[in-house]
Parts: C-alpha cells; structure tokens; sequence
RNA sequence: GGCCCCAUAGUUCAAGGGAUAGAAUAGCGGUUUCCUAAACCGUAGAUCCAGGUUCGAGUCCUGGUGGGGCUACCA
C-alpha cells in the first residue's frame, strides 16, 4: 500500500506541478501513534517541486489521494505532514488475503549460495557466554538468509590445533596423573578447561618468580620452561610425533563429547565442519605460493610476513621463524578450502568485533592472492557480552559459562512455573520439556534482541527476566492463542472464510497493520543482517495480541462472522509470531 | 603513540535525517464471578559537552570528555 501511495504521490507532482519527483523525496511511512491516520507522506522534501508552504502542498497532494485511490476514506495535515487514513473496508480485505495466502511466501527469490561460519570453538576450554552470543547470532543469521530464499550452508571452524591445545596438554601431563573425565564425573569440556587455566596459573606463577629473581617480563617470557614445553609440544604434533599426536586425539574426543552437548542444549548444528588440523597445511601451502610470486617475504629468522603498508596497514606475521602455522595462516587454508568446496556467492564469518583488524588482513591478502571471490567474504562483527565487572577472561576462569546459564536458565522456568501451577495435568517429562523451552526462550531472546554490532551488559542476577519485553512473554501470548483456538475446535467453530462486510474495532485494525509489516521484517533483517529486528517486532506483535484479547472476547462474540474474524486473527498471528521465533531458533510450546 | 567502535530514563534495550525520543524493568497506584494475571491499564522518569550542516539532528560533520577494543611469533 505504501509503494502504490508513493506512485500515486508521484504521479500527482507531475500533473499538479509539472515536477518529474525523484523517488527518494517521496517519503510514505506509517503514521506515529499519537497522530489520527493510519499511513503519512513527508512533505518537506516535495515543497520544491511544489513551490507551495508545506500546509498547501500537503492539502494539494491529500485532495488528489482521495479522489484517486479507493483504500483512502480522509486525511488530516499536521505541519508538513499529510496523514492519509486507510479506509476499514481496504484493511480489511488486505488481511483477507494474507490469511487466504497463509505462509506462502512471496519474498523475491535471490537464490545465492551463502556460507555461515559461526561457533568456532577452541578445544582447549568449555563454552562461555560469548559463544552463546556467537552460536545464536549464526544460527538465526542463516535461517533467516534461508527464508529470504538463499542456498546456506552453516560451518564450523573447530581451532583444534595451536599453542593453545599445547598449554592444555602439557598441564595434563604435568599435574591430570592420567585421569580423564568420567574418572572425575566431569564432562569432557571443563576437564580439558581446568588444565588450561592451571596452565595459565602456573605460567604467571612461574614468571612472577623470574622477574624476582631480577629478569624483565620479556627475558622471564622467553626463559619459561612450562612455554618451551608448551611449544615443543607444538612442534612435536606438527612433526607427527606418535605420542604428541594420540594425546591430543584423546583430549579432543574428551572436549568434543562436551561441546556437543552444549550445541545440542543450544539447538544448534552444522551442515559441514571444518578442522583446522585439516586446513593448516593447505594454509602453508598457499603460504608457500605466496612468497614464490613475492607477495609474501621471509625474515633473516626464517619467519613468513606479507607487509600490508600499501593499505595504511602494518606488518603481519604468516609462519613462524620455527615453520608453525599461526592463526592467519589456517584462516587463508579455510577460505580457499570453503571456496573449492561450496563456490559460495558470500560467506559470513560470525566473528567478535575484537578481531575486526584480522578480517580486514584475511580479505586483503586473498585478495593480494588474486582470488577474486575474496570480495565475498564479509565479517559479521558483533560485539562483545560484558560483565558487570569487565570483560570475560577466560585465560583467568572468569567467565559465564554456557552450560551452568543454561542450567540456570531451565531452574528458573522450573521455579516459576511451580509456582504458577498451570501444568498439573501434565507428566513430568512432558513439563520438563516445557521448562526447557521457556528457559532458553529467556536466555535466547535476551541476547537475540540487540543490535549484533553493539557491546552488550550481562549481569548474572539481575539480567534474565521472565516478564514484560521477553521470550516467555512472546511464548506465553503463543501459548494462550493456541489455547484459544483449541477452544473454538471444541466447540465447532470453524473458519472457513472471512465475511468483507465487517467493521473492525481498533485493536483489530492495530494488528492487522502490524501483521502485514512481517514480510517486511524478515526482508529487512536479511538485509541489514540483523536478527533484532525481528525479535523486537516479534515482541511487538504479543504486545498488541495481549491488547486485544484484554480488551474484547472472541469466542464470547455473539456475532457469527465477527467470531470468526476474531478466531481467524488470533490464528493468523499464532503463525506469525511461531515462524518469527523460528527465525531466532526460539521454539514455542502450546500450554505453559 | 596510532587505528576502530560506543555514549539515550536508576538499570537493560529501541528509534531507516522527520512530528510530542519508544519499550521493558525497578518505583508508585489500579484491573481477575469472564477465552491462561508469565497478562492488561494508569503514573513518574532520558539524548555526555561545545560548535556546525539542514526546513528539520539522538541520528550527519568538527572538536572535547568518558568507556571499550585492536595494534601478539595467543586463537
């Protein structure tokens, strides 16, 4: 209706004023609240065309809508703004045919092969509550690239080599006496994780101790035994070393067995992962090919570097002086891995915003390789989950971790639907799958809700809410509409179709306004790669639905077809809201 | 030091250069013989500072202040 509206406004410039309007002056939004109208036109950018006041232009532009287009029964002028009112008759038939049409989905079909790399795990420590950010954000980023009709693939990076593993390798050498995770009743994830912090504890310990005895930070750093093992280690696993190579197996299998479990509490997965046990090499190699066509060169010490100063960027190290690979260098083997594998349109990597300047590397020397798809890889920055306290350190143990929020976050349902007590018919299986879903409904659409870009606050105590602007108050409005309809079923109402001579009450007319918007919604958010905007709109659409049902009954209506009307409503932004939640990984329960 | 990001009610978040800056939560006050009160209604409360661009600035530009990140032979 906007569109037709801006076409109309653009017709009337030429035969009021003569004026050929560019289209981006025509500004038609939905009218504020506080002002009568359902649908507003700005006129201040068309006042040159016109050559009018703004209170002129706007009755010139107002008379001609109503007398041609139908859907327009008034409209009123505030300042320069024209406030055109939607006629009862033209809602009404709008939401008619969305409901005619049910979830058919007419979003224009682009048809890109997408990549999605998110989760990216390291395994030398369990999930925290930035990784919950990162598994959701990548997991409702492809649904919703999937709905807006693209080809996607979500992948994985598991970072299962590197200095990192080695740390924890060797505190378990050094201090585990041969245990493993089922020996400790521990799951396989925080196994690992405690050896890397007792790594990282011993290692400042044993620093402290160096510069005591009078060395600087930097000789302490470079006479470290526990580094020299943690390195020759590495060194060792690079070689193939038979013993290097079956611990590092074992202690992987102990943290895989862990993270699955965590995806799986998550409700997330993967069509391919990748390991960069597997890329490196392909890594060195392009390395390789790099310094042959001297696009890359080698220090005295033997070290690899590509020198970005040419792009007001530094120097950046590819391979050490030792020939280890470093991070740079299984992020190049990847990418050109995923483009052999998948020839994929774009690829999104899901990435913290504190590696924006390694992204920026990664795409330049791609491109420097001359591998042109290199313009289509994209980093989905998002930014950081913050601690009442400060940023999460996980070198240090101080983090959320995944699995105890997650854990949290399902008492609490528990608790609080106890208390309610509306559950008592059902088993207990059958309620703790309900607790389930309506705790990670909390945990989800708290974090789902912001802008990715921006930094984020997460105060254990007091951030998860189960009330007002949430999950569960979006699952439980679902909830009570499914009610509702089972309800009608009982009693044989069944909507076979809508009558066109009805006259809607406000709230109806509010959510018909709102319901047709979620095409939209979903449209923007694949552009604008924002899964917020869904969940916001989501939040809004249970808001207004709560309204309604407050305000009027639907099957207490006496009225045969106004019933009907109410009961089709109610069902129709059931569907709404059930396939918006979808987008963001939320699941919906039909009683809570 | 250099580069990047951020700053909105007490708090956590919204606001495609458009009208009187929205929500939630915490506070205060109400609504249940009636389809789920995890709901609904009312009340109070905010754009870091100084300039500039514009008919119009929370939004764009410049400078300042405050916070975060990167600038690693960690990933």
């Amino acid at each position: 209706m906007e569109k037709t509206i801006g076409n109309i406004v653009a017709t009337a410039l030429k035969i009021l004023y003569g004026s050929d309007a560019d289209m981006s002056n025509i500004q038609v939004q939905s009218t504020r609240k506080e002002f009568e109208g359902d649908i507003t036109l700005v006129v201040f950018p068309l006042l040159k065309y016109s050559g009018k006041s703004p209170e002129d232009t706007a009755y010139d532009l107002g008379n001609y809508l109503l007398k041609s287009s139908p859907g327009i029964s008034s409209f009123n002028v505030v300042k320069g703004f024209l406030n055109l009112q939607v006629s009862n008759a033209a809602w009404l038939s709008e939401f008619i045919s969305l409901w005619q049409s049910g979830s058919a989905n007419d979003l224009s079909k682009k048809g890109q092969t997408i990549l999605v790399e998110y989760s990216s795990p390291n395994t030398n420590k369990p999930l925290h509550l930035g990784h919950i950010r990162n598994n959701l954000l990548g997991f409702a980023l492809s649904r919703i690239l999937t709905e807006s009709g693209n080809s996607v693939f979500k992948t994985n990076i598991v970072n299962d080599r590197g200095i990192h593993i080695c740390k924890s390798m060797l505190a378990w050498k050094l201090f585990g006496k041969g245990k493993s995770p089922a020996d400790t009743g521990m799951k396989g994830d925080h196994f690992v994780g405690k050896y890397y912090v007792e790594f990282e504890t011993a290692y400042k310990s044993e620093l402290s101790e160096l510069i005591r005895k009078g060395m600087t930070a930097e000789e302490a750093a470079e006479k470290s035994e526990l580094m020299a093992g943690a390195r020759d280690l590495l060194r060792k696993w690079e070689a193939g070393d038979r013993e290097t190579v079956d611990l590092w197996m074992k202690m992987n299998s102990w943290v895989y067995e862990g993270f699955d479990s965590t995806y799986k509490a998550l409700g997330v997965d993967f069509d391919k992962i990748y390991y960069e046990s597997d890329t490196y090499k392909l890594g060195r190699d392009i390395v390789e090919e790099g310094l042959q066509k001297g696009i890359f060169y080698r220090k005295e010490d033997g070290s690899v570097w590509v020198n970005l100063s040419d792009d007001s960027l530094d120097e950046k190290l590819l391979l050490r002086a030792d020939g280890t690979a470093v991070y740079m260098t299984q992020d190049l083997g990847t990418a050109v891995e995923r483009y052999n594998d998948y020839k994929f349109d774009h690829q999104y990597y899901v990435v913290g915003n504190e590696q924006n300047y390694h992204f920026q590397v990664l795409k330049l020397i791609l491109k420097r390789l001359g591998y042109e798809w290199a313009e289509g890889i994209h980093h989905f920055s998002y930014g950081m989950v913050n601690l009442p306290e400060g940023k999460m350190k996980s070198r240090e143990g101080k983090v959320v971790d995944a699995d105890d929020l997650i854990d949290n976050m399902i008492d609490t349902a528990r608790e609080m639907a106890e208390e309610l007590g509306k559950l008592h018919d059902y088993v207990e299986e059958e309620k703790e799958a309900i607790y389930r879903k309506i705790g990670m409904a909390a945990l989800k659409y708290f974090i789902l809700k912001v802008d990715p870009r921006k930094n984020m606050m997460f105060n254990p105590r007091e951030s998860i809410d189960f009330n007002g602007n949430t999950g569960p108050f979006i699952q439980y409005t679902y909830a009570r509409i499914k009610s509702v309809l089972k309800l009608a079923k009982e009693k044989g109402h069944s909507v076979a179709e809508i009558s066109t001579d009805l006259l809607m009450n406000e709230k109806e007319a509010d959510l018909v306004k709102l319901l047709r918007k979620y095409q939209n919604v979903v449209k923007e958010a694949a552009e604008s790669l924002n899964p917020s905007l869904i969940a916001n709109y989501a939040y809004e659409l249970a808001r207004e639905y709560n309204q309604f049902y407050h305000d009027y009954t639907i099957l207490g209506e006496h009225d045969h077809s106004l019933r009907n009307f109410r009961i089709a409503l109610s069902e129709y932004t059931g569907n709404i809201i059930n396939k918006a939640m979808y987008l963001l990984g939320i699941e919906m329960s039909e009683r809570m």
